[in-house]
DNA sequence: CTAGTTCTGTATCGATCGATACAGAACTAG
DNA sequence: CTAGTTCTGTATCGATCGATACAGAACTAG
């Protein structure tokens, strides 16, 4: 990945590869991996099929490359949420870090992980398969921080890791389902307090 | 849609009209609006694409009616739970109904109106706004049934039915996200009963 | 300068997309 | 029987899909 070194080999590239990937992970997140064409990612990148294809290698590639780079952006209030001291904290940082990705002025409404490659045919199979994987992971992170948090006393000894984490995750993903639908801010905001108001619920 | 009429003029329809639009039904539900092309759609039906045309117009309006028949059909329980003697038994019998419904042995996982066109290109914004219609019509049903509760009493005066049919709402579809992923009918259904044993949550 | 390497732009590939033209089959009415 | 109507099967439409061939541009090394 060694772009713009000085000393390299070869014309250089024309354009800011972090930049178009930006771009073209805001198409998926807004589109869906089958609803983004070719030519609308390469047209909001910037460049030609050609110089995409030599840059991240093909299409399924280039979706992988922009789910990094949603992990790492939009969704990196995930792993800022983990470190909360508390589960009550943890799970709080996690619904509103939730309301706030999803509705963003600046951003397509709703979550690319949810969204981008839920139902599709048989080309998506890896898309929709890698997004999978990618929800189960915030599943198990939370989980395994509950399980401190049982372990550390901060949450009561009967508790279960594995329902709490269901069911942030749960509330997690249909907030991001109902930001797609255009419910705003505000009210998804009003709805996770609520649901917070009582900690832990079993 | 005089099918099967005796007396009809013409050559009567080789094929069963109720059943083939069943089978699109699980095609759309399945593999989404765009994953769904014709060539997997008509051969699911037992058809071919003149016989699709002839009986439901396009791909699209196919789509309508696979919805109609999804809300009569595999969503129906949202109706029935709304007859619910109380807001609580209607709140319960969503989230036992929206499990069931998305986790079934006989159909895809996961519910169509939420994974068949969440994020879709140019071809697909008439189906996706007609998905976002269909989950707003299911919030507002929720959300006047709850109003009914406060009126009756059997909700609290201060209880919030907006709130509590967003909260209802949020559970439903997140349920639906992880259906799609793969959690199965016991762990979603353990996590309703959790959420469930603090009502109303506000 | 030349040789070697990498990127870009144009032009186009075969495959699939949703959709339709058209001839013939299958029915009713008279 | 004939005339009129509707459905079916084949064959194919233009548009778009993801992907690539190829020539030339732009760089480094020597």
């Amino acid at each position: 990945m060694a772009t713009k070194q000085s000393g390299a080999i070869g014309r250089p590239r024309g354009f800011d590869t972090d930049q178009a990937l930006e771009r073209a992970m805001l198409v998926f997140w807004e589109l869906g991996y089958e609803g983004a064409g070719l030519a609308t990612l390469t047209e909001a990148m910037g460049i030609s099929t050609t110089s995409m294809y030599a840059a991240f290698g093909n299409k399924e590639e280039l979706f992988r490359k922009a789910l990094e780079r949603y992990t790492e952006g939009p969704s990196a209030y995930l792993t800022r949420a983990l470190e909360e001291p508390t589960a009550f904290g943890v799970a709080t940082a996690i619904l509103e870090g939730a309301v706030r990705a999803t509705t963003g002025p600046t951003h397509p409404h709703g979550c690319m992980g949810v969204q981008a490659a839920l139902a599709v045919g048989a080309s998506g199979r890896g898309p929709r398969d890698l997004l999978i994987a990618w929800r189960n992971d915030g599943h198990f992170r939370v989980r395994e921080r509950f399980q401190r948090a049982v372990d550390d006393g901060d949450l009561p000894p009967q508790a279960d890791p594995d329902l709490l984490a269901r069911y942030v995750a749960t509330l997690t993903f249909g907030i991001a389902v109902q930001a797609a639908s255009g419910v705003d801010r505000d009210e998804l905001q009003a709805m996770a307090d609520t649901a917070l108001r009582v900690w832990p619920p079993a």
